[in-house]
DNA sequence: TTACTATTGTCGCAATATGCGACAATAATC
DNA sequence: GATTATTGTCGCATATTGCGACAATAGTAA
């Protein structure tokens, strides 16, 4: 975290999302001894592409890595800067705030969103954070700054993309029912969608490979399995 | 231009688009002396909110003043950085490369397009700046770093919203006539419409008033001319 | 075995949207 | 009054979407 390393003024910011049961979940962090919550952010260093710099910060953060990532936003409104925060974070863990000075300037911030299988992650907080978790979207802590409103940037540019980027193909595991996917579909855009219909349209997209029945040990029809193709 | 005036490595980049006769035309700046095709840009004040700034620094160098932009991508490749190109333009204007320094650094930039009615519109250039005029989109000299780059995104970025934001509004004069906003809608997709299948769509979205006829003198039924509703 | 339940795959129909050609209306000219 | 170019609109064939219905089926209960 040496000063010289990163570029001033600008951050990253990234809203990752998973399903689990029926809701969209959003992983979060909590800092060391001050209560405070953020979304997963970092800087860029100076000789470091952007893009590179979002998956190299999230797997330090997170332990996540190789995940889809799309760029949706840059939040650079002046309000933003809020250097108590950062402050407190800084001297809950014991570091002196000459040394980190740049970090308590106004930063621009890059935001990102990712779709990840909720079931095949284990997120591991960093030093900076005592914990790195699971909230269902529609029932956040106050995060700092403007996180609460980058967030619903994210999950309204998700919504109007979700017919032009495959969406679930990040999200799902390697097998899975079409009522599954369904439930995918129906948590991001916060409405129910009628079955038939669906199963009509993902089907015909072309892009489902079919497996065998899975068989659930309930008493009524085994659904088929499906996969992404290629 | 005072160094401490502005953050540093943040840039933003405008992709200005106006329409004239049957195409796109897209504001490109020249430097004086060098040879170097830009879109207009400029830098983030300390105390500035982002949106602002543009809004402010589209004035500063073309006189465009109180138009509709859009943020569509931020661009942070390490490949960006051409120090070259920046420290031609600052000699070629008689200022010292030490006073500068900061511009010579790595920046990351913040990209927009607008869309204007191109009648209306007489861009001034500003002092570094030699010209400041309308070229065809689709015939574009060799721009600055990547800023070929960013205009294809950002005609990539209309052509995928022009159904979800208003597209005409801003690009149209205050009245028109139906054959004209088709022509827009061509230049921007890049392809032709069927004129009835157009018609039908634009007045089935119950967006446009219609207006006197008007006659232009030629052996053929006028038609309506048009205005957007409120 | 047989009836029953919950859920699935699929279909049909109505309503809506889209691509494309055709026809009448009309403004100016010959 | 005929001709020409262009406009407003319509009809039809073809998708697309919302919604209900029906048969199939995996297990449970009688």
């Amino acid at each position: 975290m040496e000063p010289k390393n990163y570029l001033r003024h600008i951050a990253f910011d990234s809203v990752i999302l998973g399903f689990s049961g029926d809701k969209l979940k959003i992983l979060i962090m909590k800092y060391h001894n001050t209560g405070l919550y953020a979304l997963p952010g970092g800087f860029v260093k100076m000789e470091e592409n952007l893009n590179d710099a979002v998956r190299r910060g999230l797997k330090e953060r997170t332990g996540l890595d190789n995940i889809y990532l799309e760029q949706f936003y840059t939040f650079g409104d002046v309000q933003r800067y809020q250097p108590e925060s950062m402050q407190t974070i800084l001297l809950a863990n014991g570091n002196s705030t000459e040394q980190y000075a740049w970090m308590l300037e106004r930063f621009i911030s890059v935001a990102y969103y990712a779709l990840i299988d909720y079931e095949k992650v284990v997120p591991q907080p960093d030093a900076l954070s005592d914990s790195c978790g699971w909230y269902d979207i529609d029932n956040l802590p106050a995060l700092m700054q403007d996180h609460n409103e980058i967030v619903n940037k994210a999950l309204q540019t998700l919504r109007d993309n979700i017919d032009r980027k495959l969406v679930g193909f990040n999200l799902m595991p390697l097998v899975f029912t079409m009522k599954e996917l369904q439930k995918v579909y129906e948590a991001i855009l916060g409405e129910s969608i009628h079955r038939g219909t669906f199963q009509r349209k993902m089907l015909g997209l072309g892009i489902l490979k079919r497996h065998d029945k899975q068989y659930s040990g309930k008493a009524h029809k085994a659904p088929f399995l499906y996969s992404f193709e290629k």
